[in-house]
DNA sequence: GATTGACCTTCCCACGATGGCAAGGTCCAG
DNA sequence: CTGGACCTTGCCATCGTGGGAAGGTCAATC
């Protein structure tokens, strides 16, 4: 627990919240760090509130938020006049597009795990696996 | 059902294979479909062989191989001395990758799911959705 | 004061799978 | 022979991330 004297370089800026410099780079390009103050030789300086919104991405794009999504989520944050109605519609929003990914990644499971388990995985060429992608019998 | 006189152009292979021609073209820079003949002002001609292997990588993307896998899996297809233990490998990989991948969206989705059943939505600003993105309490 | 190494800057390229568009050639039916 | 549907190649865009080059800055050590 060091004490860090602010601003701060965007390496540190990237050690504290867990993302890359890249990418803190490319977030302040697509708009979605408010501001960044420079040093006269162009240094990117990062203050606190800068690290706390940078948490803030990292958080939402670990729980699978786009950047679009995120860059709406940081304007509603910063907004207090926001109504939570708003917040609430884009997490539902992607909350459903997770649950539609997700059955479609279980139907291939299920697919898969039929045919593997038919597949006796031997030295012979004889493959249930090759069968159904080869059009015998659309797997279940 | 009507008779389909071979081989044919690329619009009609794509058609038949649910494939985009644009994407035919492509899997043939990647070398996933073995030759293509063309005609003498360079049309690429489809025979019923190749446009099963169309149907073949196509099932393959659908349970949601990566190209690299197709690649490999359209090889021990036409590899008669192939052992099923090979296909089964690459099957057994990709399932325990869509496994691991379920399970992180199925995490995002439990975590979503907590703090959308304690957000309002409703004009006001407070918002459990933005405090846990905002770092208050790591969530569920 | 100078050198050195760690850091910063911008810019371009890559992935994987797909789509779009443009400029040009081909083929067939009317 | 003309028009429209088809084909060709090539480049650019997506989305989020990483790699690397070429160059400028800073601080510490000699």
């Amino acid at each position: 627990m060091r004490t860090i004297s602010w601003p701060v370089n965007i390496g540190t800026a990237a050690d504290l919240t867990g993302i890359s410099a890249k990418m803190v780079r490319h977030y302040e390009s697509l708009g979605l760090l408010p501001r960044v103050t420079r040093t006269d030789s162009g240094y990117r300086q990062y203050s606190e509130t800068d690290v706390h919104t940078l948490h803030f991405i990292k958080r939402a794009r670990d729980l699978g938020f786009s950047m679009a999504e995120i860059g709406e989520l940081v304007a509603l944050w910063q907004n207090r006049r926001r109504a939570s109605a708003s917040v609430k519609r884009i997490a539902q929003k992607h909350v459903d597009e997770l649950a539609a990914r997700i059955a479609a990644m279980q139907a291939m499971q299920r697919t898969l795990g039929h045919l593997l388990h038919h597949c006796h995985g031997d030295e012979r060429p004889d493959c249930p696996i090759l069968d159904d992608l080869s059009g015998r019998s659309a797997g279940a």
